[in-house]
RNA sequence: GGGUGAUUAGCUCAGUUGGCAGAGCGCCAGCCUCACAUGCUGGAGGUCACAGGUUCAAUCCCUGUAUCACCCA
């Protein structure tokens, strides 16, 4: 047999493994099969990336759910790939190429793509490694990126679908600008903050010469581009300006004062100043009143040739300035602190500017529809249910999709324009040579790429094949589920809907679920800066892959977020340190456990002893509880059932109550009885250790199968006449890999086998266990001195199970004398201890000098007992609740309210007896 | 301003046909018992945020309040 360590050390155990799985192609998926297919495409990481705890988490969980699925024999495609994240990847490379010096204009546009590819075959494949470190069992052979030729492809053809469909159109309106970035952005891509800002209150003289109106602002440099002032039409304060002239200071320009039912009364005075090129409500104001809009900042935010004395100066620079300008003039009423909010670049984080500009956009109604509905008709439903609403309510207010990007890094927007008759030519494939209107061959190509969102919308039907009718599309479209954030159900998960919708006619998948966020263990968000990131890496050097895994499965309840630290990760460790050493003993302890002894054990659940039914019930019921939590993607309380069962049940009882059976072996009285018991004992510790193992594998894939393999090289045998409990095994040792073994299905769960009457028996007696060892650690009896030990029971049938399991409390119990007595509980010679279970009583001999001790003890429980009491009488003694409370609930309060008063009785003696 | 969610042990969190309030970690006491000290045994620790309501019965359903978080504008 292999050499087991007495600890659990992932080094080398997991990269081995890794290799050998890739190796043999364990993760690749077929097309050409009958199996019922299972795929999940991965939300595609950034190449600039490198794996954070979301990643670890979110990519934790779809592989579990893979491996789960490939297990129950599904064709199992997890597909990766990555994203050319269009405005992270140019801010790094351009960053990169500044330390040398050189601006990216300096290159020149196809010289810096260059670089980005160089960049990305240089770094973009970091987090693959990542990935697979961590044990993704993704088909790598399938590996995409959202600039590949065939996903370039699928984003012209569904751009140009989009176009001749109406859906794209290109014209002048107020974007989101970002003056770092020098791109537009998509309204959804724009962070709004609150700032502490001000509030300037600025006097605009009225050009009749008898006063001046008062506007409040948060951005005075604006008004440079002021071209009218505004009241609401039902301020009786302004009603009589309506109409008249008001004259912009510093410029002097001469504007209309308007009506406009937009103007909140409430704000600064009523009167607000009119900026239709620099603010969206003003834009909309604007567009309505029919005002001119003044642009005055250039691309980068500085003042442009309209801004007059403040040409050239930095927007905040002018904001200075104009300020201290109007003060000088006395034009500044007041100024007010205000806090506001006020949007942000999610790349770059610089505040944005609206901003009239040329760009394209796609018209999201027609789309949103459909996806809508999509969702009401649960054809894709939401994990947990609630995250539908932020998707509806998104949905239902969107606004058109601004998808060009004044980016190089990118899908080239594939529109050329006819420099003749600027005709556009949309074309899917190639380069157009001639316009279709006029025949010019002047073509020019748009300048701009696409939004990368855009290709993202597309990834579950690009990276099946689409456009082309690949067999991979016929096979895994819809794909089975997502997992995914909550921050990306905008940006992602909606735009794949209705791509999918559009273009395949059907939803992208079936489920999508959506993982907690993580965050550190106060509940902050994790971050760099902040530096209280843990680094997934970092846990899986420490503790290794398997470890971190199980920490975040255990910890994926179905929240919003996930509050981490390092100490979770060791608790996890500690369990499959656990298991480790739960595989020694077993391995040590069936050592001579051949093939033959394996199949000729007697298995059948009545013939089988307490110990032995009752692991196996547990086991089963085990099995049930970790399918139901998968198929309900709760894998918490699938780490909490097999944790549960696997330390506090096999490991504390069923291991520990086997031993003498195992170690009677060196003893002389080894009788043929003795002998068949051990060997049932040996065969149940396998065969459970070995269900476990496959239960636990798609979570802690390493660990569970570097064991498995070594039960695997013992009991693979082509044989097939054994007990079902031994063959299902068997059969399933024959597969190469655990990766490859059947999951424990319901066909696999033998419910003969589950037995709760047999187990509440094996409950009482651990009852009773504990009652002994509450006696003793209480009374502070040294660990190893024996006790004399009696079980009063009023009922024979109650002293026949004990007596008949009298070993297992010589085996977890130290005793020098173990009696079980039917009857009441009379005065005993000597000191006793007692505890009570229902009307069974336990007593344990202790020296006289405990009595006071014991006597405390006691009044604790009797006063517990007693509260317990008064709440069920009170409860039973209302007639209310006799009369309409439930049949089955009644009986229950009032068996309880028995087995209370059993106990209370018999404690309540034995104290008076106390003292006396 | 609108929306969503949270408030349960010292900490982090579970807890659905409403019917005995749980886990992990931490803490206290005692143990190197031949798989495991990454361990074993025992123990302490709760006004389920607050105020009402529905109900025989509320951590759970309803209404309101407070605090916090996130999203949207």
């Amino acid at each position: 047999m292999r050499d087991l360590g007495t600890r659990y050390s992932p080094e080398g155990m997991e990269e081995k493994w890794y290799e050998v799985w890739e190796r043999s192609g364990y993760f690749i998926a077929e097309t050409n099969t009958r199996r019922k297919p299972f795929c999940i495409v991965i939300p595609p990481p950034n190449i600039t990336g490198i794996l954070h705890m979301g990643h670890a988490l979110n990519n934790t969980l779809q592989d579990v759910v893979t491996r789960w699925r490939r297990m129950q024999g599904y064709n199992t495609l997890w597909l990766p790939g990555t994203d050319h994240a269009g405005i992270a990847t140019q801010n790094v490379v351009e960053r990169e190429l500044l330390k040398q010096g050189i601006r990216r204009e300096d290159l020149g546009r196809e010289e810096f793509i260059k670089k980005c590819w160089e960049w990305k075959e240089k770094y973009g494949g970091i987090i693959i490694q990542q990935l697979k470190r961590l044990g993704a069992s993704c088909d790598w052979s399938r590996l995409r990126f959202t600039l590949d030729k065939g996903l370039a492809r699928a984003v012209r053809t569904a751009f140009k679908r989009l176009y001749e469909d109406g859906l794209i159109y290109k014209g002048t309106y107020m974007i989101n600008w970002c003056p770092r970035c020098a791109t537009a952005l998509a309204d959804d891509e724009v962070e709004h903050e609150e700032v502490q800002g001000h509030l300037w209150y600025v006097r605009y003289p009225l050009e009749d010469g008898t006063g001046y109106v008062v506007v409040a602002t948060t951005r005075p440099e604006t008004m440079l581009g002021d071209t009218a002032v505004a009241v609401n039409p039902e301020d009786e304060r302004y009603k009589h300006l309506i109409g008249k002239r008001c004259i912009l200071p510093i410029l002097n320009r001469v504007m209309p004062i308007i009506a406009d039912e937009y103007v909140e009364r409430e704000f600064g005075t009523g009167v607000v100043k009119i900026t239709p090129a620099h603010d969206p409500n003003d834009y909309l104001i604007g567009k309505k009143h029919n005002l001119e809009e003044i642009t005055i900042l250039t691309p980068d935010a500085k003042i442009n040739e309209n801004g007059g004395p403040y040409v050239g100066l930095d927007r905040y620079e002018c904001r200075k300035k104009i300020v201290e300008d109007l003060k000088n003039m006395g034009l500044i009423e007041k100024i007010e602190n205000y806090r506001h909010s006020v949007g942000h670049c999610y790349r770059c984080n610089t505040a944005i500017e609206p901003y009239i500009s040329l760009q394209w956009f796609v018209k999201m109604r027609p789309l949103a529809e459909p996806a809508i509905k999509a969702v009401k008709d649960g054809r894709t439903r939401f994990i947990p249910r609630m995250w539908e609403n932020t998707y509806f309510a998104w949905l239902e207010n969107v606004r058109d999709w601004c998808i060009s990007r004044q980016l190089w890094w990118g899908h080239r927007i594939p529109v050329w324009y006819c420099q003749e008759c600027s005709h556009p030519e949309v074309v899917a494939e190639g380069v157009p040579h001639r316009c279709s209107r006029c025949g010019s061959t002047a073509l020019v190509q748009d300048e701009d790429v696409l939004d990368t969102w855009f290709s993202s919308a597309l990834w579950p039907i690009s990276t099946l094949g689409w456009p082309e009718k690949t067999a991979e599309l016929a096979t895994f479209y819809p794909t089975s589920v997502l997992i995914t954030g909550h921050d990306i159900i905008f940006f992602w998960v909606a735009r794949m809907i209705m791509m999918g919708l559009k273009f395949m006619n059907d939803v992208p998948f079936r489920d999508v679920y959506i993982n907690a966020i993580i965050f550190d263990e106060h509940g902050e968000k994790m971050s760099k800066s902040k530096g209280n990131a843990i680094d997934p890496i970092e846990i899986i050097k420490e503790f290794g892959a398997d470890s971190l895994r199980l920490t975040l499965c255990a910890y994926a309840a179905q929240g919003r977020k996930i509050c981490l630290s390092e100490k979770r990760f060791e608790g996890y460790r500690n369990f499959l340190n656990k298991l480790w050493n739960a595989t020694r003993f077993v391995l040590l302890n069936t050592a001579d456990l051949d093939l033959e002894s394996l199949g000729s054990a007697e298995l059948s659940p009545d013939s089988l002893e307490l110990a032995d039914g009752w692991i196996l019930s547990r086991f089963f019921t085990t099995c049930k509880m970790v399918n139901k939590a998968l198929e309900e993607y709760k894998f918490n309380e699938m780490i909490s059932a097999l944790y549960q069962f696997l330390w506090h049940e096999y490991c504390d009882w069923y291991i520990e109550l086997v031993k003498p059976r195992l170690y009677s072996k060196e003893k002389p009285e080894f009788t043929e009885a003795k002998k068949e018991s051990r060997r049932i004992a040996q065969v149940i510790l396998i065969r459970v250790l070995e269900g476990v193992l496959r239960l636990i594998h798609p979570v802690v894939p390493f660990i569970s199968e570097e064991i498995w393999q070594i039960i695997r090289e013992r009991y693979a045998t082509e044989e097939n006449h054994l007990h079902p409990l031994i063959s299902e095994m068997v059969s399933a040792l024959r597969s190469p890999s655990i990766m490859k073994a059947p999951w424990l299905d319901t066909v696999a769960i033998d419910e003969a086998f589950i037995q709760p009457a047999l187990e509440n028996k094996m409950k009482l007696i651990q009852e009773l266990i504990r009652s002994i060892r509450n006696i003793r650690g209480e009374m502070n009896v040294p660990p190893g001195e024996k006790v004399d030990v009696k079980i009063i029971a009023p009922s024979s049938e109650q002293t026949e199970i004990i007596k008949k399991y009298e070993d297992y409390f010589w085996t977890l119990t130290r005793l020098k004398s173990f009696n079980v007595e039917k009857g009441e509980l009379r005065k005993e010679k000597g000191f006793y201890s007692v505890g009570v279970e229902g009307n069974i009583v336990v007593a344990v001999k202790l020296p006289k000098s405990l009595r006071e001790k014991e006597i405390a003890r006691l009044s604790k429980v009797i006063n517990k007992l007693k509260l317990e009491r008064q709440a069920l009488l009170d409860k039973l003694n209302n007639e209310k609740f006799i009369s309409k409370a439930p049949k089955e609930i009644i009986e229950r309060e009032k068996s309880r309210l028995q087995k209370v008063q059993a106990e209370l009785e018999r404690i309540q003696e034995k104290w008076a007896e106390l003292n006396n």
